[in-house]
DNA sequence: AGCACGCCGACT
DNA sequence: GTCGGCGTGCTC
């Protein structure tokens, strides 16, 4: 073993530590962040190399020798990214090889298969290109006399600079040959250069250029853009209420990075869902821009990867895990509507997007803007203590005023016409005016399936989940009942399956029934539906496309109509019953009732034809509610704040959570019970007093797909305290009993 | 996580 | 007698 060629290798196992290897100079230049072939076990892995190993004392167990280096002169893992990976898996308290894998595309990683390394799924491609040498030029006259054919495909050759050979060989078939020649001549260069595959630019996209700008957007695009140029740390929340013009500050500084030449990374919510946003980024930026989102292939993802990581495109546009994006010298990353709970990846490696891009931009000497009309209560009090520097828009771009919110307050409002109480008389009204005005209306229910229950009338029996402790969803069209947590679906029984009951009565109301509903009292009207039953694959895109289009008087649906770009003609938006998360078993519901309250109503007068946005609701106290309708955050973080502070929570502190789950109830219990008390000597040992533990206790839905989930709670101020009392419990985690995993969860999103 | 080893119950 | 259930331990 020579000690000099020892390095720490993270391997793709859930196991918090790193293991050593010799990696022989025979198999190449080893560099941190370079994927390596390794025996692990009876296995082979790809594992990605750290750093060189502290070798002053010889290891006391054997050294393996890896069998292949993967990745040649440039490692898939740059440098910066992998310190900032390294600092997530510990920040996390998650493995760095888990972590590392995370951050690379799906299948590029050949893996053991029964003894016989398999390729990659995804093979690097590659294409000829063709570039003339110095002295080319000169030399083209020379030829046209002997050989015109050749001497033309050098001529298009200098002209281009550099060509792809497949470009020549479509206007001369023998282009190949006379490549040939040209090369042993000495007059043209082949190289190779990566495929480009790029799935977004078959649509070609008009160019544009920066607009004016308003007062407003010109002062935060000057202070974002200085702080680029002065090349430091500097992280701006963006408040801008909807329709001021935030997209346009974005660009403008992604933009001023590449002109410095420093690289940019955009994360958004749900791109799928918007591709006018995508279309917009296009516009400004043609082939310079990388997207990154859950429809793409595996194929596709590894291309707009490898664009970026040859350097050849600097800009990203993605999703959560764009923020892994190996964007070389990253100028600047912008988080849009930071407060969306898509950012936070809850399977596998749990992090938080927003908060690793801010991590990445303070790394890395770049600048973080994360915006949104209604910041998330972490980020409010980040500007609050001056971590984040606060740039307002408020007023609209468009000049348009806000939507007029009005509330209905539904326990006044009981029924409506036709006998039915989903849409009551004052809403009802309301859309009648606008279907005679020929305008369109945008209603939002969330909850998808045609009713939440179906319950027995002789008995009471309700259909449950046989995996799931939850009631099953009534779905009509398919017809059936279908568990929402694991999507299990059964045919509709004829009968109450306890007591043979004829009469079973669906309970409460999903979005398939209230598109009957729709159709009944507007007859006349085109209604069309989205959630996610009728949205798979690119059918979302499609029912937005039909509203934008004008062929869609009435669409109803989930979240995904508060998503996707503007609609010009919508003038009315309804929430049918704005109570639906606001009574979650979960700190943040209030929170997140006014984020989506707020972005619903902000839907609606989105021209000039103005617009009004009708919230039905049980709660018209509710200061969600109430915000919404006055469009006052302020208002809202304040009586916010004094809600959680009596209810024992910090306002925005901390959380973490301990979450275990197992086939058998009783070790998941007893494994929360015991971890429970290591917790709790913990913090006494560590002193770490504010640190409040709560629990254990099952999880609000106790059972999911046959797994019991218990959940145990810490509550802190300060998150490093949190980890301190988790960090000394972890060797203890590794030791489960057989049968329960436990996860540790920063900052989860769901509460008691 | 995988994967093997190892020790007890029901089958060709 | 072996097949196979899953408890235990290990991976440089």
């Amino acid at each position: 073993v020579n000690p000099d060629r020892l390095w720490d290798v993270a391997v793709p196992v859930p196991l918090r530590r790193s293991f050593v290897y010799e990696v022989p100079e025979s198999l190449g230049v080893a560099s941190p962040g370079s994927r390596v072939l390794v025996p692990f076990g009876r296995r082979r892995l790809t594992g990605y190399l750290l750093a060189r190993h502290d070798a002053r004392e010889t290891p006391a167990y054997k050294v393996r020798q890896a069998i292949s280096l993967l990745d040649g002169d440039l490692p898939a893992i740059p440098a910066d990214l992998l310190g900032l990976l390294m600092e997530a898996a510990d920040y996390y308290l998650h493995p760095v090889g888990e972590v590392l894998r995370a951050a690379l595309p799906p299948g590029i990683d050949p893996t053991e298969a029964k003894g016989e390394l398999r390729r990659p799924r995804i093979r690097e491609r590659f294409r000829t290109v063709v570039s003339p040498s110095p002295g080319a030029a000169k030399l083209v006259e020379g030829l046209a006399d002997g050989a015109p054919r050749r001497a033309e495909v050098l001529r298009r050759v200098i002209e281009a600079g550099a060509i792809p050979s497949a470009d020549l060989t479509r206007a001369d078939p023998n282009a190949a040959a006379h490549l040939r020649r040209l090369a042993a001549d000495g007059l043209v260069v082949l190289g190779e250069a990566p495929r480009p595959a790029d799935p977004f630019f078959d649509a070609a996209v008009e160019r544009d250029s920066r607009p004016a700008l308003t007062a407003e957007q010109a002062t935060a695009v000057a202070e974002i853009e200085a702080a680029i140029c002065a090349g430091r740390y500097a992280g701006f929340l963006l408040q801008g209420i909807t329709g001021s013009g935030k997209t346009e500050v974005y660009l403008a500084a992604v933009e001023r990075a590449g002109e410095l030449g420093k690289g940019a990374i955009v994360l958004v919510p749900e791109i799928t869902l918007t591709p006018q946003l995508v279309r917009r980024y296009r516009a400004r930026f043609g082939d310079g821009l990388a997207v990154w989102h859950s429809g793409l292939t595996d194929r596709e993802r590894h291309d707009q990867w490898r664009a970026l990581r040859s350097g050849r495109v600097r800009v990203c546009v993605g999703v959560r895990s764009a923020v892994f994006a190996p964007v070389a010298d990253l100028g600047v990353v912008v988080v849009d509507e930071e407060h969306d709970g898509s950012f936070k990846q809850e399977r596998g490696f749990p992090y938080s997007a927003r908060d690793l891009a801010l991590l990445r931009a303070a790394r890395g000497g770049a600048v973080a803007v994360l915006g949104s009309a209604t910041p998330s209560m972490e980020t409010y009090r980040n500007a609050e203590t001056g971590k984040l520097r606060r740039l307002q828009l408020k007023t609209r771009a468009t000049r348009q005023p806000l939507p007029a919110v009005e509330i209905v307050d539904l326990t006044r409002h009981r029924g409506g016409p036709g006998g039915q109480s989903v849409i009551a008389t004052p809403l009802h009204e309301a859309i009648l005016r606008t279907l005679e005005r020929g305008e369109q209306i945008i209603l939002f229910l969330n909850r998808r399936g045609f009713a939440p229950t179906l319950l027995c009338q002789s008995c009471g029996h309700v259909h449950r989940c046989d995996d799931c402790a939850v009631s099953l969803t009534l779905h009509h069209r398919p017809a059936g009942l279908v568990c929402h947590y694991c999507g299990a679906r059964r045919p509709l029984p004829d009968r109450c399956p306890k007591c043979g009951g004829a009469k079973q009565r669906p309970m409460g109301t999903g979005t398939q029934k209230a598109e009957d509903l729709l159709a009944a009292l507007y007859p006349a009207a085109r209604i069309a539906r989205l959630d996610r039953d009728v949205a798979s694959g690119r059918g979302a895109e499609a029912i937005l496309e039909r509203l934008r289009a004008g062929e869609l008087d009435i669409l109803v649906g989930t979240q995904m109509v508060t998503k996707g770009h503007d609609f010009p003609r919508v003038t009315l938006v309804g929430v049918l019953l704005g109570d639906v998360g606001l009574h979650m078993p979960d700190f943040r519901a209030a929170e997140r009732t006014f984020q989506l309250l707020t972005q619903v109503a902000g839907r609606a007068g989105r021209s000039d034809l103005g617009g009004r946005a009708i919230i039905q609701t049980f709660s018209p106290w509710h200061p969600a509610v109430e915000a919404a309708r006055t469009h006052d955050y302020e208002a809202f973080v304040r009586t916010e704040t004094a809600a959680r502070e009596e209810l024992g929570y910090p306002p925005f502190g901390r959380l973490a959570a301990l979450r275990l789950s197992g086939q058998d109830g009783g070790k998941v219990e007893a494994a929360a019970i015991e971890l429970f008390a290591h917790l709790r000597d913990a913090s006494r040992r560590l002193k770490a007093s504010d640190v409040v533990l709560l629990g254990p206790v099952p999880a609000p839905i106790p059972v999911i797909q046959g797994r019991h989930r218990w959940r145990i709670l810490l509550r802190a101020a300060r998150r490093d305290r949190i980890r301190a009392v988790l960090a000394s419990v972890l060797d203890r985690l590794e030791g489960m009993p057989i049968g329960v995993t436990a996860r540790i969860d920063v900052d989860p999103v769901s509460m008691l």
